[in-house]
DNA sequence: CCAAAAGTGTTGCACCTACACCCATGT
DNA sequence: ACATGGGTGTAGGTGCAACACTTTTGG
């Protein structure tokens, strides 16, 4: 691919999308990706992205973006950070995303992947194009950082959810093991839960049902 | 100005500069902003920034920028967010940077404001062009939030300086006053300091000079 | 009865805040 | 001498981590 020197910078956004899949041990945290089908780096695994459309807004892309990778809308959509790689002539603005972990799973059996999309644990990820491989791990640096003060894990998660699998998330977030009883005792003393009437059974005691708080925001004013 | 709708977007690049002018009772943290020259928002402040030139990488045109509105080079320079103007066609990578104060009041001296720039303090803006008036509260969210846990106020200050020094500058980003002694036992026990064998004197106890010790990064990976 | 996870209580440590106090200089 | 800021010491409080312990279910 030959870029005339003096072409306008074209505008590409890309989307580093999350989900959490259950793991034997431990869960892991997912990432979609796509194979390229066309050169540079042909046949290899990269983030799934496109061109800006006319008149579009970078958001707007970002969502159309994984609406085609996953067949889903985002329950956190962020941007990371906006790349530039001026021998190609390209910008490109790079979103993160969380996706429900049921929504996944549902999609997945009801249509399937999309030709061309895999999903891969973060911890064991093909050869990448381009530096996306550093890209994904920024935006992991920077889930992991936001989960330490927000309350983003929930978007993980379905609307009801037990303490459990509230901490089972945020463990495999930040990748240590957390303390049932002060996990507990943050979250109850925060606001960001409420309990329901309801209780997950189980061969053993049944845990109550929370869901979030919807007044509560996910910190952070954001750049408007 | 009227945009044909199916132009491609073009990229603007802006950027949020800080730095510290000493204030009567507490120094004041100030911004440069530039008069527009035409519509829209003609006549009024907005942030310096400037056309993404050919084959031009982002943050060279910050650093361009930058040195068109003030004549200096940033001691610190991180982009800030990357916003759409569907309607106008434009997208605009914002940076925010850090000048020293010495080299701001050294350059004004020497050389003068260029035309057209003048200095605010970020607590009296004048009205703003866009909505560069949230935009300069997200970027001092941003240095606010970074001063917490890195060093970054360092990058305000000469070389050398003193812990009152430094102070007096992580007092004016953060809005509030900080207890000396504590202050320094912070810094004391952080290793991002080295004290060197000299002294400010003045009415009062001399005050040992400290730099900073080059070993010690600005904390956060960054994207690459 | 036992295993397993839910949920409660308690203790200790680390860190931060506030503030009392002494030190060294210029005027 | 004294005013001013430099610099040291210390006591109280807050929050978190670790862990012992009780509770409630299914098998």
């Amino acid at each position: 691919m030959t870029v005339a020197t003096n072409d306008p910078p074209r505008i590409a956004v890309q989307a580093a999308i999350f989900s959490v899949r259950a793991g034997t041990d431990r869960d892991e945290l997912m990432i979609p990706l796509v194979r390229r089908t066309r050169e540079p780096f042909l046949d290899q695994w990269a983030l799934p992205g496109g061109w800006l459309g006319d008149a579009e807004g970078l958001e707007t892309a970002a969502g159309r973006t994984l609406a085609a990778t996953t067949g889903l809308a985002p329950s956190w959509l962020e941007q990371l950070y906006t790349f530039d790689n001026a021998s190609a002539r390209v910008v490109s603005v790079v979103y993160w995303a969380l996706l429900r972990s049921d929504l996944v799973e549902a999609q997945r059996a009801a249509a399937g992947s999309p030709e061309n999309v895999e999903w891969f644990p973060v911890e064991a990820l093909p050869d990448l194009a381009f530096d996306h491989r550093s890209i994904i791990e920024y935006a992991v640096w920077r889930l992991r950082n936001k989960a330490g003060y927000s309350r983003i894990a929930a978007a993980l998660l379905p609307d009801e959810f037990t303490l459990a699998e509230l901490r089972s998330v945020y463990e495999t977030v930040l990748g240590k093991r957390l303390d049932p009883s002060n996990f507990r005792r943050l979250l109850e003393g925060s606001e960001a839960l409420v309990p329901t009437e309801d209780f997950r059974t189980g061969p053993h005691r049944p845990a109550r049902i929370f869901r979030y708080n919807a007044e509560v925001d996910f910190a952070d004013p954001g750049p408007l």
